[in-house]
DNA sequence: AGTTAATCGAGACGGTACGTCGCGTCTTTGC
DNA sequence: GCAAAGACGCGACGTACCGTCTCGATTAACT
């Protein structure tokens, strides 16, 4: 049982990172995003709009995606909790039509779209992608299901993940392709997805 | 009174497209898209992996999304036909395995997840995939579902856009986060959402 | 067994050059010359400007510097000929004043400098300059030299070329420079080369 | 009363511009001009044989006439310096000397006949060639006649603009048209056109 | 209190790709 | 066979960002 921390050794001198800036730089890109959209969001203006030197960027983020990916996690996770308590086939609506609001209507959607777009560009955003956000946002939502069925309030047939896709691919397509989530999309998608079916 | 031809009827003398050097550049961005991502697609390489001239391109084709925009329409029109003649429930389920199997397997396939990757990231591009693809398109499948519902095969309580959303939806989602399309899913999606519920 | 000229044979059939777009093109040129500078001057806008085909200039001229040429020499021909009768001190000034004259005021003389200045850039270009303008008129100055010599008129200490190139070098010079040729200059040049020092 | 520095006196943070990148452009583009004319010397031929991006260049130099410029101006400063101390006959005649060696066997020379030649393609050129090169130039020529005359070794018929381009003009001339100088040239344009006529 | 080292803004650098322009050649159609 | 029209392969243009780097200046913690 070898050493623990790699670098113990120097606990570090000299200043340590900069909030200020690493908050600008979040809300820099988040606005540039909402304003020029993806493709007008390039390092340069960023570092530009948050008043910060470009390394300053690079010293702390790999890419502008990891950015998002920061202002995504944060965001999400307070405008979008997915339930942790009850568990009925009510919350789980109430989840879905959350998301469809998000995805609409808050700024930080647009980051959410920008990142699943932007993995189908590049295998790395993908890979940050997948074990950042959706990874562990399933598991959550793996959860619910489970609660959910041990509860007997939903008996869907397929699996969970499977199930979770197919209740929240309709609502991502649709915005996607810039359409709005009509009211009755998500109750139907849960009546007909989840329900048993009585036969 | 069918208004006369609007054209002058000039057919132009001097040299026409060269239909070689369009199939070169449509196939070269194929490829290229196939082996090296969207991220690495260049007009420059295009160019140079068709044997042909940039000006070339940017003579007929405004961005390299129209380029692929022409790879799809082509490629999909064959490979993906929209059901025309009979419309039953098990028609409509075929057309959604094909679909399927379309984005996983078929090159095109990621043609189709690398534009609406993009229209996200480039409002020309979303203007353009909507015109030329996804409207087109959707049109055939509302088709497709109101044949079906005349004949007494569905009956699904969304609208048609809602309810194709609501089919396809999920299927794209799987895709653009990279997982395969179960068996399962199809059925239940058209079970699910097309058939009138038992009541 | 006397060659006879080359091809004989068909004294050509379809139609000959059409003078109406040779002329086109020349006045094309020099316009575009005098409008837009030699930096201005493309092929492709002679072509428009002359209501020709690109390929109807390539078919006749190897390069728009030719074409120049071709104005060149048909302008200066009218406007600056070389005096062969007479050959006074008197007539030698007086050719010198016209050159300046033509050089600062007539749009050909643009023309002379841009080939001038063109032959610095390009062998070529010097290279048929030479041999097309440069070269014959020098011929004609060094008559005019040697008629004025034998009468007894003028007696340079320098040789024909050098002398001519003496008298016309200054000119030449301010013209490039963009300087006008004062009055005196022309008398100066005359009086302190061409005259016998008293001694 | 010397002024107090107009400059705020910020020395800048930062990397200062790299003079070894600087220098390597000036000589490329020196080596590049005479091997290839001034036809084959293109910005991207410059950024590559110097080891430096085109960007590089853009950045410290508005056309490639400009570093040819800064070659000229800091070349002929070494090479062909305006006489300031003695100011004799002898003294011009061997400035004249110098600077019709200079033309043609100097490679700064062919520089300064390409920048002539490029004055008449471009306004630019021509302006900046005048502020930079010719104006500074000609100011000290005409200090040099200045106190040649002043000294009684001189007395010109013209104005020292004049008599300077009298002087300098046939041996431009010369080297314009690919002529070698010849030894009496010289000697004869000092004689006639700065030694006072005896009469 | 002085030293040390990591931070920061600024921005120059070597690159790659962009989309445009003009070159000189080639191809089609019509007179 | 010439001409108008214009597509083609080519190569350079000048620009935008990339990600790396180097410069002072500033700022904490550790001597």
């Amino acid at each position: 049982m070898p050493a623990t921390s790699p670098q113990p050794r120097r606990p570090r001198s000299g200043p340590r990172r900069d909030e200020t800036a690493r908050l600008a730089v979040l809300h820099a890109a988040d606005d540039l995003l909402v304003e020029h959209g993806f493709g007008g969001l390039t390092v340069e203006a960023i570092a530009k709009r948050a008043g910060v030197a470009k390394q300053t960027i690079y010293r702390w983020w790999p890419s502008k995606v990891e950015i998002l990916l920061d202002t995504l996690i944060e965001d999400s996770g307070k405008s979008l909790p997915v339930p942790t308590e009850k568990a009925t086939a009510e919350s789980i609506r109430g989840y879905l039509r959350g998301f469809a609001r998000f995805l609409t209507r808050d700024p930080a959607g647009k980051v959410l779209l920008a990142l699943i777009a932007q993995a189908q560009h590049d295998p790395d955003t993908a890979k940050s992608f997948h074990k950042r956000y959706l990874g562990p946002r399933r598991t959550q939502e793996r959860d619910m299901l489970a609660r959910a069925i041990e509860a007997g309030e939903i008996s869907p047939e397929l699996g969970p993940d499977a199930t979770m896709d197919a209740l929240v691919g309709p609502i991502v397509y649709r915005a996607l392709t810039g359409a709005s989530i009509p009211r009755g999309l998500v109750d139907t998608l849960v009546d007909g997805l989840l329900r048993p079916r009585a036969n």
